[in-house]
DNA sequence: CTGAAAGCGCTTACAG
DNA sequence: CTGAAAGCGCTTACAG
């Protein structure tokens, strides 16, 4: 069977479709505050009374204006009426993210975005990339814009350059990695306990050779996951081989490239811990690629799409990033707020979810 | 075995960890271009000068001025030079998505905002869940802070609201749905042909009754689809059995229950066609419920993160969502430096990849 | 090359 | 209850 049905034909990409005559000219320029009072008959102020909301304004006149903010279109400068109220709030917080792509951001974008809506504040972000420059840079573009306040995961290994902005009186707020060489409050998942607990549960299912998948180890939650099954394999009495230690994995393609080498070596591991999302992508696709998903065990940290519909399903140890990304958003607004308590750091438990590849035995 | 590992023990959630005697105390005020000035003994606009990096001052006075800057820890106030300044220009885009967690969303944003910050261009976003009144206010709020452009994805079928903002010089730029009711650029995916192609495959593999799984109707993409699933059964001389056609399913839990009830029905299709990406995670959870993953065919609109990792793997119509951001935004930023060319409506193709799922043949 | 004056669009602080 | 004046932090347009 081969034909083409009836309906529009696909069209080349980009071409113009449903030309339309007349393009979006600017017209006159925007009317102002002053405009609306002209129009109106009034004074300036008594236009800037109605478009608060004063309630102290007559009630002919508040008609009269409201009819020529109408007649002009005229819609309130935010950007100017912040810069002569006394607290120069601008109603806006700045996010400094990895990857606004990447699930994990993007969840916390979300979920400081619902608090924010609630106070009519929005969200000026942008993506780190693990590049501590970038860090720097987009930090001083959110601070020119005066944001009222900073939700920071941290790329760089230094956030002191921030003191100064601090002691200015903007909040922040750190999530996913708490801050070096600056006190400030932070709200990270429970790192090294979640390591610990992935890792304790492959060596119950009898495995002795573990391997550790592991992010860029200038990443602090990388060296915290890390921490956790070097601890696991202390306690348990087991050896630590270099061999199975895999550093700076930090995308999907870089770890199946890795744990493909490793299963093809002379002793591969029984298991693995992958420290990250997109590791545990690649090493599902690894695993697959050496038809070992179903004697090789794998743990990973950071719940993934679809884990659960694998073959087999993937067990991780997940964290719960709305509840980061809320609480991250309700300490800061507290602070903005006026909350001049002591700096804390939130930790928030992340949870052992079994779902077929963390419960393969080792061979006996 | 059971134990407990050295190192840190799990933290109760939120408890103080490291709390900091020292709470940041805003000190004094935020320094002025006035009071550096002053510092530096020269005048206002010779600071201003040396700040905006004008190749005309002393190199002496810029020296003091510099000096003064650090000391100061003096910060440009770009909301305040954006007043005075004849262009109105304040460097941030507003971005209106349907939801920033959702893959296609952050896609978007991630693409424009690579585009964006070439320029230093801020990005100010937000999330519409199909909301039409959200789409307003978050239009309204963005046209206050004075964004210099706007990208949208709508979520309401009348964007007419908008016009005046458009004739006041704001340039708009629609992403993934068309506008209605105003004339604007566009950039879409080939949802109706791309349809087609996922309908028409399925037919080549024999099915004659096959699923249609749609999105809210309110969605214009949706529509789209529908009509290139019900173009190509009408070329191919097949009926179209209403029982077969599943429209408003928005959500993965929604898509799920009503392929469930689908296969369980007396007369189940032979091949199913998914409309969009959270409709597809649905309906193979439906279908692995049924254990009907092998016998029953799958073509998804919007390609699945971990798709070809499933069993079977599954088949889908990809869009080029990078594409389509990067080009939305390319767009924009034309318009904003003066492009007054006619509005166009630019079509992005999208591409059948065969997986698995879309390649099981009906039943003889 | 440098600076005093005026003003961006609005709100504050004060008189009437 | 209403309005004329001053000023938020900066840049423009103009003299020196």
């Amino acid at each position: 069977m081969n034909f083409d049905p009836a309906g529009p034909a696909p069209m080349s990409p980009l071409a113009p479709r449903d030309p339309v005559p007349a393009p979006p000219v600017p017209g006159p320029g925007r009317a102002t505050m002053r405009d609306v009072a002209a129009l109106a008959g009034v004074s300036l102020k008594t236009v800037s009374r109605v478009v608060n909301g004063a309630a102290t304004v007559d009630a002919d006149m508040a008609a009269r204006v409201r009819r020529a903010v109408a007649q002009l279109n005229y819609r309130p400068d935010m950007t100017a009426s912040n810069l002569r109220r006394g607290d120069r709030r601008s109603f806006m917080i700045g996010l400094m993210l990895e990857d606004v792509s990447n699930p994990y951001s993007s969840a916390i974008y979300r979920a400081v975005e619902d608090v924010a809506r609630e106070r009519g504040v929005g969200l000026l972000a942008g993506s780190l990339d693990e590049d501590p420059d970038r860090e720097r840079d987009l930090a001083a573009s959110l601070v020119a814009r005066r944001v009222d306040g900073l939700i920071i995961a941290p790329a760089g290994r230094d956030q002191s350059y921030l003191r100064d902005e601090q002691h200015m009186g903007t909040p922040l707020v750190f999530v996913d990695r708490p801050a070096a060489l600056l006190p400030a409050d932070s709200v990270v998942a429970d790192n090294r306990p979640g390591a610990v607990v992935a890792v304790r549960h492959l060596i119950d299912h009898g495995h002795r050779r573990i391997a550790f998948l592991g992010d860029l180890t200038s990443i602090a939650t990388a060296q915290e996951r890390y921490a956790g099954y070097r601890d696991t394999l202390r306690f348990a009495g087991l050896p630590e081989d270099p061999s199975l230690v895999l550093h700076d994995l930090h995308t999907a393609e870089a770890a199946e490239a890795a744990v493909i080498r490793l299963l093809s070596g002379p002793e591969p591991p029984s298991a693995l811990f992958s420290g990250q999302n997109l590791i545990t992508v690649g090493t599902v696709r690894a695993l697959r690629a050496c038809g070992a998903q179903h004697r090789t065990a794998l743990v990973g940290f950071d719940d993934v799409p679809l884990a659960d519909m694998l073959d087999p399903p993937v067990t991780v140890v997940a964290q719960d990033v709305v509840k980061i990304g809320t609480l991250a958003a309700r300490i800061l607004f507290r602070r903005m707020d006026g909350d001049s308590s002591d700096v804390q750091a939130h930790v928030v438990p992340v949870s052992l979810i079994p779902r077929g590849s963390g419960e393969i035995p080792a061979p006996e």
